[in-house]
DNA sequence: CCGAATTACTTTGAATACAAAATATATAGG
DNA sequence: CCTATATATTTTGTATTCAAAGTAATTCGG
């Protein structure tokens, strides 16, 4: 039983980052049918959670996403009676949100969506391994020539 | 100077990873301000090529994406004149996908995108690297739970 | 104190992506 | 042959996502 080509291991990890990219949206199209909630929208819930008034823009940076992104994730939120925007009377042009008594019903309902999972998922790994992870997505994302979105380090 | 905490690399890891997610919208983007064409169109034009006729659902194949996805891509692709769809006359279900020249032209044009152009950045790592970034896709997907789509290794 | 710049958010517009329903064609069984 | 089933694609509907433009509120410089 030889190794694997090159060839395999390349083709591995190509269908692997696929694999993880679609399992984002095949995780959100089953939360919908299930719970009524996409992935997306279960992880601001989350992210809005039992805090006091997180801002929109604390959970555009919470979420790695642009604020208009969720901007209109919230309106479908708020449609839904999940969620309540409220603006800060301190200054004005800050919105906060809360979740309402469904809202956080339906949080504690839904499982984790895939990217919310993913850090205590890699709490549970050693250091060793979170090293050669860090250095492989550096790799890939060199190769797909990432800009550096946000350099937060946070610590 | 002390090695980074382990919070601090977990937050690399996601970062990163949510980088490369992004990193295909932000090429597409940016791909289309310059050449007219998004990514997934460009990686569209490269998978049509110069073959006589790929089907919609073999372009749905290799793009590993659902076939009304690929439908209204090709959509677009034919309203700016880059490519032409045409029944095939054995089976009339069947709809083939040619380029035309301007197809040609923009396909040649523009850079690979970032999916198209991983394969072959990969190629320039040793043995070593690219298991571990196998290794570590691994466990990516194995906290995100991704229900393995299309085994095909083709080797 | 007032205009300019900045900040926070919303709106608008377009593409991507999936699923489900609809349409059209082909094949198989009786 | 004709109906049932299967296959290939399109259509419809919704959510996600970004960028750019717009609105409103705050802050800063003179």
């Amino acid at each position: 039983m030889r190794p694997p080509s090159r060839r395999v291991v390349i083709a591995g990890i190509v269908q692997s980052l696929q694999g993880i990219l679609q399992s984002v949206q095949k995780y959100s199209k089953h939360s919908f049918k299930r719970f009524g909630v996409t992935g997306p929208q279960v992880w601001a819930l989350r992210s809005i959670g039992g805090g006091r008034g997180i801002t929109v823009g604390q959970l555009a940076d919470a979420m790695y996403l642009h604020i208009s992104t969720i901007s209109s994730l919230v309106d479908r939120l708020e449609e839904r009676k999940l969620v309540i925007r409220r603006r800060d009377p301190r200054d004005r042009r800050v919105v906060r949100l809360r979740l309402t008594s469904r809202g956080r019903k339906t949080m504690r309902a839904t499982p984790p969506p895939p990217r919310g999972r993913l850090p205590k998922g890699l709490e549970r790994l050693n250091g060793r391994d979170l090293r050669n992870m860090q250095r492989a997505l550096r790799q890939i994302a060199g190769i797909m020539e990432v800009t550096e979105s946000k350099p937060r380090l946070e610590d």
